[in-house]
DNA sequence: GTCTATAACTAGATAGAC
DNA sequence: GTCTATCTAGTTATAGAC
C-alpha cells in the first residue's frame, strides 16, 4: 500500500473491476468501494467512466506488450525464444489472470482501439521477428514457414487454454487442480510441437 | 422470413444483439428494434433479460456442440478427424462470426453456467475421443500423447486466431483481406502441424 | 482534495387499453 | 398478442459544502 497517491489507488481498483467485469459490466460504485473512497473522486481524477476505462486498458496493454516484444523484438535464438515465451507465459497469467481475456474481449467490442495503441511507444513491431524467421529459412536452419503463421501458432497454443478454461474444464470434466497440471505439462508439449514443426528433417 | 412466429423473431434478434454486445452491453430496446417490435413483447415472451439471454446462450451452445462432437464423439480415423475439423471450422465461423467469442466471453463472466449445459443432451462427451487416442497409442499408430493435450492443441490453433483477430491484425499491421488469406493458409498448416506431431517417426 | 447530496438520464419491467 | 405509457431502480455525472 505504502504512500500511494489516490489517483493510483483508483487506477488499481479500476483495473481489478474492469478486468473482472468488462467495460459494460463494471460499475463506478464498485470501483469506488474497491478503492475505499467515494464515487465523486473517480470523476475528479478521471472525468468519466470512459476515460478511466481507457487508462486501465492502456496500462493493461503496456503490461502485455513486453511479453510480445520478447518474441518479436529480441535478438535471442528462435528455438530459445519459443521455449522462453512458452515457459514464462504461464507465470505471467498467474500474476495477471484476467488480463489476456480483458484485452481480447474489449478489442472485439471496439476494434478501432488497436489503432490508438499502435501509435504508442513500445507497441510490438513484428518486422524484426519476420526478418529473423526469413533469415533462418534462407540459411536452411529451419524449414520454410511464414513468420506470421509461426507467430499465430505460438500465441494460440499458449493463450487460448487460459481464455477458454471454463469451457475446456467443462468438456474434459476436470477440476481446477487437474487443469493446472495440464497447463504445466503444456510448457514442454508446446515447445516441442513448435520446435519440431520448424526443425529441418534430416 | 416466411411465417416465422414472433417468439422466433425475438430470439433471432436477441442472438444478433447479445452476440455483438454481450449480456451487459446489450439493450432490450435494441433487441426490440432489431426484431421490429416493441420492448413489452420481449417480456411477454421471455419474462426478463436474463431468461432471454439464457435462451440465446443455450441455442448458441447447441450450434457449437455438434462441431465439437465431430471430434470427440465420432468413429472416423484420428488423422482424418483433425483435418476435417480444421477445414470445416473456418466455414463455421463464417456462418457464425460472433459465436465462439460470445460463448467464451460469457462463460468467463459466469463460469457456473457450464454446469447447466453439461446436463443437456448433446453436450460433448470426451471419453470416446480419449479412448480412441489411447488405443492408437497402444497400437503404436501414433506416438505417446495425452488426449487432453491433443484436444486443446486442436481447439487452440483453430479458434484463437478468430478470437484475437483484431489484436493479431494490429500486431502484423495487415488488413482484413490479408488476414483472411492467412486463415485460409492455416487449414493446411494446422493439419500438418498436428498430424506430424502425433505421427510416429520412422 | 474529499465528502454528501442530488440532478439527469437510462434501462428493465409492468399496467392496462385495444 | 400487441401496443403505448409509465413506474421503479439504478447509473453516470455534477454541485457545492468543508
Amino acid at each position: 500500500m505504502k504512500d500511494e497517491k489516490t489517483e493510483d489507488h483508483i487506477l488499481n481498483a479500476a483495473e481489478r473491476v474492469f478486468q473482472r467485469k468488462g467495460m459494460d459490466g463494471a460499475r463506478m460504485q464498485e470501483i469506488a468501494n474497491e478503492a475505499g473512497i467515494n464515487k465523486a473522486m473517480l470523476h475528479y481524477y478521471y472525468r468519466s467512466k470512459r476515460f478511466l476505462f481507457e487508462a486501465v486498458f492502456t496500462k493493461a496493454f503496456s503490461l502485455i506488450a513486453p511479453e510480445i516484444n520478447k518474441v518479436v523484438n529480441d535478438d535471442t535464438d528462435l528455438f530459445e525464444k519459443i521455449r522462453d515465451f512458452t515457459y514464462s507465459y504461464i507465470s505471467f497469467t498467474q500474476k495477471h489472470p484476467y488480463l489476456p481475456n480483458f484485452i481480447i474481449q474489449e478489442l472485439n467490442r471496439d476494434s478501432d482501439f488497436i489503432n490508438v495503441l499502435q501509435t504508442k511507444k513500445g507497441f510490438p513491431d513484428f518486422r524484426k521477428f519476420q526478418a529473423q524467421v526469413e533469415k533462418e529459412v534462407r540459411d536452411g536452419k529451419i524449414r520454410s514457414i511464414k513468420a506470421e503463421q509461426l507467430f499465430i501458432h505460438l500465441l494460440s497454443l499458449n493463450i487460448f487454454p487460459f481464455l477458454a478454461a471454463p469451457l475446456i474444464k467443462g468438456f474434459l470434466k476436470i477440476n481446477d487442480r487437474t487443469y493446472k497440471q495440464l497447463m504445466e505439462e503444456r510448457k514442454e508439449e508446446i515447445s516441442n510441437i513448435l520446435i519440431n514443426h520448424i526443425k529441418v528433417k534430416e
